[in-house]
DNA sequence: AGATGCCGGATTTTT
DNA sequence: TCCGGCATCT
């Protein structure tokens, strides 16, 4: 029990409230993940709680390593039978688990963005839809939120909608779900949308996971959807203890689904809820809280809470204007090269910008400089071209009605077949009810003699890989094919500039595998290379990242969450960029974006540098950047930009808007998404989407009787949920 | 089947 | 500016 002197007043009622609902307010750098580790600990080792019966939940893998290994390193927990991970990796095992009560295998393919690209390519096709009216962008994002507010196809068909475009697009769904079931995979929202319908719908396996995770611990959870809600109160309703971890200011990914309700809403949402609010913050000095402070006060969709620090005594953020791009990226390099020369190491330095490609020119400066650095994001490793190829080849092998990776590999490396006997092999398949992997041992009557053997013979080279598949290690069914196919040669002898990492890549690829196998922990009766693949379909660019190698990092600021660095350079703070223009309109995105910069600036131990361009290309041609509307929010005395031979105050200061800063009321958190409504006409309905705040709010919601109607909420009345 | 070239459109954030 | 999609040619 002596570690719990290494809290604070709050965090130690946060490890010891074991029971019953626990809600955690927790600001930027207040320990929140200190809590969780000494919490989990707490449980273990004082509470003699087994192992098994505890879940946790963290936003991303490595939060969840590092939470291990933290366990392990200071508490000698083995964390071997908990469960932690993210909420898609937690349903991944959970579905494999129970895969006997649902319309797929085990072994099924999880389709990342490209793979479900492809699909609605192919679902496009068949149902002769012009993307030119159903933009892939907009049709996908909608079908995404359908699930992640636990809508299937099927709910919406019941509905006799008159519109064309939502039939069409319903329409769309119905046949995408249809498609992936075919093909035994699930996208990422299905890893969620099936893991909570199946514990809605069958009791006895929700009580079985409710029985088992008797202690349920959720970090980040003004960052949760509807579907992930659902699931962890199927969960937890019976017992009812459930630690949820937040801050409402850091919510930052509503555009995924996420509905800061989930965590405003948490006392209403169970009974007899202890909160704890932590407000005071070890992560940052006072001169940089207080212009963080400064900035989160102008959201009016917020707990009040101001943070607080004891640590005094550094530089207020920094604000420089500079010429333009190039400019920006090699100021902030010449910074950390002076901050590198007297000692600081590169790991301490963080660059964070809104929009990917953004990062070019930071690479750029940073090689020029001669500075080490690694980028977060942008194309992540697993979809790079070359490694979805090979990827492929083991879905396919595995999961032999896989359509999405069969037409991937069927002409790469080419042997010249091609599109037209794709289709034939196709048609030929259903017409026998075989699967594809099948079909290729077959001789196919409508091809030709030539192509007849082409396919064959790619038909041989796949079975022969397939019985490597389940008798040899996965490093070396992988080495077999890139062999077989002479992938590495055909990468080094190419012109093409792009194809010289390429065979680096899948040597490293190679590498990783045996990484995977090295460090595996078989939990069930899976084949390694079931995991293996379902794995890696979860890994992020974080997760890759190289702890070995000393380097500057560059993200997103999104992709910043949870980490802290003691030197931040925040740049592009341009109108346009943060917030971005495609925010400009939408009152609660400005204030998502500026969420975004509160984010940014909470990372820093040390020192802020906040940048913008006068200059910055835009559509390819220059133009003129207006600074953040965000940097003039900010007091001028809580901002530096004397002594600076950069800056110059270009734009006139727009005059502070009087802002709503009290708490969030009752009528500002009135309706939210999967609420039971009723209307006088219409009856009972279920509320899909919720536009605007307060009784006035502009809701979609599916009458039982049928219809989809967007309703004014004050047409409407609340029942029972 | 594959290479070439033109046009139009899009540009946020990610599991 | 760059990328992807489409048509046309070989």
């Amino acid at each position: 029990m002596d570690f719990l002197n290494d809290l604070n007043p709050q965090q130690r009622k946060v490890v010891t409230t074991t029971e019953g609902p626990v809600l955690v307010l927790a600001g930027a750098g207040s320990g929140k993940t200190r809590s969780i580790i000494y919490r989990t600990a707490y449980l273990l080792n004082t509470a003699r709680v087994n192992p098994n019966n505890i879940l946790i939940v963290t936003f991303t893998n490595k939060a969840a390593q590092e939470l291990k290994k933290r366990l392990h390193r200071s508490f000698h927990i083995a964390t071997y039978s908990l469960w932690v991970g993210t909420f898609h990796s937690i349903c991944m095992r959970i579905l494999r688990e129970e895969y006997e009560h649902l319309p797929f295998t085990k072994d099924f393919s999880i389709f990342d963005d490209l793979d479900q690209k492809a699909t609605f390519k192919m679902i496009y096709k068949k149902l002769e839809i012009d993307s030119k009216n159903f933009p892939l962008r907009k049709i996908t994002t909608i079908i995404s939120n359908q699930k992640n507010s636990l809508v299937s196809p099927q709910d919406f068909f019941k509905f006799n909608e008159e519109n064309f475009f939502t039939k069409t697009t319903y329409k769309i769904y119905l046949e995408y779900q249809k498609f992936l079931l075919k093909n035994n995979a699930l996208d990422f929202d299905d890893l969620l949308m099936y893991t909570a319908i199946m514990f809605h719908d069958n009791n006895s396996i929700r009580k079985k996971y409710a029985d088992r995770f008797k202690y349920v611990m959720i970090d980040e959870y003004q960052d949760t959807n509807y579907a992930q809600f659902k699931l962890i109160n199927l969960i937890a309703m019976d017992h009812q203890n459930l630690c949820v971890v937040g801050d409402d200011d850091q919510a930052i990914y509503s555009w995924r689904g996420a509905n800061i309700s989930n965590i405003l809403n948490f006392e209403k949402d169970y009974k007899n809820v202890y909160t704890v609010k932590m407000e005071q913050n070890y992560r940052s000095p006072k001169s940089i809280l207080s212009a963080a402070n400064c900035l989160i006060k102008n959201n009016s969709e917020r707990y009040a809470k101001e943070l607080w620090t004891d640590i005094r005594s550094a530089e207020r953020p920094k604000l420089l204007k500079l010429d333009d791009e190039h400019q920006e990226a090699k100021f902030a390099a010449e910074m950390i090269a002076q901050l590198h020369s007297r000692g600081t190491s590169l790991n301490n330095c963080l660059i964070l910008y809104r929009t990917n490609a953004q990062s070019r020119v930071f690479e750029n400066a940073f090689y020029q400089a001669k500075l080490t650095y690694q980028i977060v994001g942008g194309v992540n490793f697993y979809q790079r071209k070359e490694i979805k190829d090979i990827v492929a080849y083991l879905r396919f092998l595995i999961n032999p009605n896989d359509e999405v990776s069969f037409s991937r590999i069927i002409n790469f490396p080419p042997r010249k077949i091609g599109k037209v006997t794709l289709k034939k092999i196709e048609n030929y398949t259903h017409k026998n009810q075989l699967t594809l992997f099948d079909a290729l041992q077959h001789d196919i009557p409508s091809l030709n003699k030539k192509t007849s053997q082409r396919v064959k013979d790619f038909g041989k080279l796949l079975f022969k890989w397939q019985r490597s598949a389940y008798k040899v290690e996965i490093t070396s069914l992988i080495k077999e094919i890139i062999d077989d196919l002479e992938l590495i040669s055909l990468y080094d002898s190419s012109n093409d500039p792009k194809d010289i990492a390429r065979s680096e890549n899948l040597k490293e690829f190679v590498t990783a595998s045996k990484e995977f196998t090295d460090n595996f922990e078989q939990e069930t009766d899976t084949p390694m290379i079931t995991s293996f693949l379902q794995s890696i379909s979860l890994q992020t660019d974080m997760d890759n990242l190289d702890e070995e190698i000393e380097s500057v990092k560059l993200m997103t600021m999104h992709n910043a969450k949870g980490l802290e660095f003691d030197h931040v350079f925040i740049a592009g703070l341009e109108d346009g960029l943060l917030p971005h223009s495609r925010s400009f309109d939408n009152e609660h995105q400005l204030e998502e974006e500026r969420r975004l910069l509160y984010v940014a600036i909470t990372r820093a131990r040390k020192t802020v540098h906040l940048t913008y361009t006068r200059m910055r290309p835009v559509f390819g041609s220059k133009s003129l950047s207006i600074p953040s509307r965000f940097l003039m929010e900010i007091d001028d005395d809580l901002i530096d930009t004397e002594n600076n031979r950069y800056y110059d105050l270009m734009a006139p200061r727009p005059q502070k808007k009087k802002k709503n800063r009290s708490v969030v009321t009752e009528n500002q958190k009135f309706f939210r998404i999967g609420q039971i409504v009723s209307h006088s006409k219409f009856g009972n309905g279920v509320i899909l989407n919720v536009d605007g705040k307060g009784k006035a709010a502009k809701l979609s919601v599916s009458f039982s009787g049928g219809q989809l109607k967007k309703i004014i909420g004050t047409y409407v009345t609340r029942g029972n949920e």
